[in-house]
DNA sequence: ACTTATTGTGACAATTTAATAACAAATAGA
DNA sequence: TCTATTTGTTATTAAATTGTCACAATAAGT
C-alpha cells in the first residue's frame, strides 16, 4: 500500500512518515500542493493524506483536483486541519474526503484510520469482478425494477411503465433508460453513455445518443410524462430525479 | 440506504434518527445490543451506528459479532463513545469499525461521515448492485458538493442551488463558480482564473473573465444572494466566504 | 479637481452546441 | 422473401454560449 503525504509541516510530516514506514507502508512525501498534485498522478498512491493548510494552495483544492479526475476517483483521501470548526469538517467530508482528522493526533490513531480505510479498499478489490462486469449484456439481465415518479422500469421483463401504463421502447432506448435510472442526478457525456450502454469497444458517433434521447423523450411526451432526461449543456445528458 | 442505530441513549437516538430520516435515509432503531444484533440480521442495513456504552452488552461486542458473520462483512459500522481516550479509539477502529465519533456530535457531522462511507460503498458496487437498492432510495448519488451560505454547487449533477432553489448557469459560469468555491478567500488574477478554468494553453482575453463574473453576479442578484464574488482591485476576483 | 488606472456595462459578432428532420443501413418478424 | 422496425449517420436549423470591443462608471493618486 502506497501512501502519499502532502503536508508543509515538515516536522509533523517526518513523524508520521517514519511511523507508517515502520508499519510496512510505502510512503511518499510532498511539501506543497503543487508537487503533491504531480505526485498523485505519477506515484499512483492508494491513500493520500493532505494537510488543509498548505502554503501554496489549500488542501481542499488538491482534493477537488483529485476528485475531478476520473482515473483517480478510487484513491482514498484523508484531510488534516489544525484548528477547525465543525463546519469546515463537514465541508471537507462533503467535498469528497474519506476521513477528516484534527491535528494534533498520534501516529497510532492515524494508522488505525488508515487501516480502516484499507479494509474498505480491500472490499473494492474483492468485488472487482462484480464491478467490472459492466456495460454490455450481463449487467442488464440482473436487478429487479427501478421506479422514479411516473417511470418504472423492469429489467427482467424488459418492460417500461409510464404512469402505470405499458410503454413501448426499442432495446437501445431501454438500455439507455436503464443506465440512467441507476445513476440519477449525474450528468454523463455522450462518450460515457456510449461506453456504458453500447460497450467498451464499439464505435458509434457520439451524436447518435442525441437521437435516442430524442426518441425516448417523444415516448415520454405521449404518456404526458415530464422531461426526465435533461440535457446538461456542455456536458451531455442526465436523468433527473425530480425536485 | 438503510441505517440501523443501536444506542441506549434514547434522546440522542431520536435526534439523530429524525435528522437522518429527513435526509432521506431509511432508519431503524434499537435500544440494546441484543435487539440490535437481531435487527442487523433481519433488517439488513447498509450502515450500523453503535454506541459503545450500551446497557446490556458493549458496542464493540456487537461489532465483533457482525464482523464474524461473513454475510455481514459488507455492512459499514460507525462507533460512538462518550468519553474515550485515544487508546479506545484506536482499539475500536482496529477491531473493524469503519469510523469512530466522539459524543456529543451534531447530526450534520454524522450525516457527512455517513455520506463519506456511502461514497466508498458506491465505489464498491459501482453502479451494478444499486439496482437492488432500487426505487425509493433517497438521493444516493449525492456526489461531491460544496456549500457556502446561500450557495450550493454539485459537481456530478452540474447543479447550482441558490437559497435552496435551482439556478441556471452556463457551463463556463459553472466552472468558474466551482473553481472559486474550492478556493475560498483567495484572490486570483484574471490570468490565473483563465488558466485554471479554461485550461493551460487556451488564449482568451483576460477581460473576458469580467463578463462571466458579471453574468454570475446577475444570476445571484435574481435570487437575492449577496455578492459572493468580490473584486480585488489591482488583482482580480475572489470568492468570499461570508462571516 | 484633475488625471490615470481599473473595473463595470451593454451591444454585438463569432462560435459552439443541441434539436430536428430526412435518409440509408441493418435487423428482425411474418 | 418482403415488410416493418430499429439503428446510425449526416445536414440543416435553431438556440444558447462565448469572446470582444467601445464606452461609462468608479476608485485611487497627485
Amino acid at each position: 500500500m502506497k501512501i502519499l503525504i502532502v503536508d508543509s509541516d515538515i516536522e509533523h510530516n517526518r513523524v508520521i512518515s517514519i511511523h507508517l514506514k515502520k508499519s510496512g507502508f510505502d510512503v511518499v512525501e510532498s511539501e506543497t500542493g503543487k508537487i503533491g498534485w504531480r505526485s498523485v498522478q505519477s506515484e499512483k498512491p492508494d491513500i493520500v493524506l493532505i494537510d488543509c493548510t498548505l502554503s501554496d494552495s489549500s488542501g481542499s483544492a488538491l482534493l477537488y483536483k483529485i476528485r475531478g479526475k476520473k482515473r483517480l476517483r478510487k484513491v482514498a483521501v484523508i484531510l488534516f486541519a489544525t484548528n477547525s470548526d465543525e463546519d469546515s469538517q463537514v465541508r471537507a467530508l462533503d467535498s469528497g474526503a474519506d476521513d477528516f482528522m484534527l491535528k494534533p493526533f498520534s501516529p497510532r490513531l492515524l494508522e488505525a484510520r488508515v487501516n480502516a480505510l484499507i479494509r474498505r479498499l480491500h472490499l473494492i478489490f474483492d468485488n472487482a469482478d462484480l464491478a467490472n462486469r459492466g456495460s454490455n449484456g450481463g449487467d442488464l439481465s440482473k436487478g429487479w425494477s427501478v421506479e422514479y415518479g411516473d417511470v418504472r422500469i423492469n429489467a427482467e421483463s424488459h418492460k417500461l411503465f409510464l404512469k402505470g401504463l405499458r410503454a413501448d421502447v426499442s432495446p437501445t432506448e431501454f438500455n439507455i433508460l436503464y443506465f440512467f435510472m441507476h445513476n440519477p442526478d449525474v450528468a454523463f457525456t455522450r462518450e460515457q453513455i456510449l461506453k456504458e450502454v453500447w460497450g467498451d469497444n464499439i464505435v458509434v458517433e457520439p451524436r447518435t445518443v442525441d437521437q435516442h434521447i430524442r426518441r425516448i423523450r417523444a415516448t415520454f411526451k405521449i404518456y404526458g410524462c415530464s422531461n426526465i432526461i435533461v440535457t446538461v449543456r456542455g456536458v451531455g445528458y442526465m436523468f433527473e430525479q425530480l425536485n
